[in-house]
DNA sequence: GTATATTATTTTAAGCTTAAAGTATATATT
DNA sequence: AATATATACTTTAAGCTTAAAATAATATAC
């Protein structure tokens, strides 16, 4: 039994540190990690050329872009996988630039609502069909079956993981 | 027809974001970011708590020892998907702990092999192994067929964003 | 009602990260 | 050989990010 030999081209990325007998799941892990960077670093780029904005400020705004009525600083810092420090310093950024409001909550004198402001909206309106051309760019080779699998695949790896947390 | 009514549980992490109508697409790459951020938080916290290193510090290790020639900077930048500079910060601290070694190269003096010391070495060997086994935990719930399905379709979306850039 | 604990947020210090500019060496062109 | 161009790396300034400590307000326990 003979099979075809494919030179493999190494792809000189976070990949490379792979052995030929690693386990599957670091091959998983690696690829998963290596995908996501790329498109982060992608999609990074372009919001700078394209609108002079920073990823993290771009999907803060996303957030508040969602839920209009506001989100409370530590929901957002849920939302967005990050620490409660980091959402502070993007929020004051993005409070100089107008471009959200922070209104003191009347039943808790502690917690703030974060909104988005005309201004901001306006921006974030404008950036967002742009932005999700892009990603939709991305998944140009994948059929919709495909798309479901995967999406269907990393939710269970998502449920897992948390389950063990 | 009728079909069974779940109760869909809101993720509040930064799929939140998605609104019912959203493209496939952007549901796929929040997904996939979810999922990634959840996982590296995880083994950062891990790495933190077990052996009091950074996570950036392990990965840039895990390529040197994946190589045990050594690296220029360059290539560990294009490897770990970062900057230049972000290499030269790394590297900086890593070689103050005595955990790798940067000689310059005899055929070009304006580059550098970056090698793990000794020191560098058994750490990273003491570490790689608990490290393994967060990675296969991560990954407990999926079937072998399943890693292989997902690992091809990354492989796919990979190769497309790299052919358009 | 006072003490205690919890929650929401900010601050701090350290480290990570990037883009752009700078330095030095190597290669290519003439 | 002199000049120009490219490459390898570092530095800088700005911004992102975290963990831990600090602050302040609320909720809970006696």
């Amino acid at each position: 039994m003979s099979k075809t030999q494919f030179t493999k081209i190494s792809p000189r990325d976070l990949e490379t540190r792979l052995r030929d007998d690693d386990h599957n799941s670091l091959r998983l892990w690696l690829k998963l990690l290596s995908t996501t960077q790329l498109i982060e670093n992608n999609i990074r780029e372009q919001l700078r050329v394209t609108f002079d904005i920073t990823l993290p400020r771009f999907d803060l705004m996303a957030q508040l872009h969602r839920h209009p009525e506001g989100l409370s600083m530590s929901s957002l810092a849920e939302m967005m996988m990050v620490s409660g420090g980091n959402v502070t310093a993007i929020v004051k950024q993005l409070e100089q630039d107008k471009l959200v409001s922070r209104t003191p909550q009347q039943q808790d004198n502690r917690s703030f609502i974060v909104k988005l402001s005309a201004k901001g909206t306006k921006l974030f309106e404008e950036m967002a069909p742009t932005h999700e051309k892009w990603i939709i760019e991305l998944t140009e080779g994948l059929d919709n079956k495909k798309i479901n699998s995967l999406i269907n695949s990393l939710d269970q790896i998502k449920a897992h993981v948390k389950s063990g947390s």
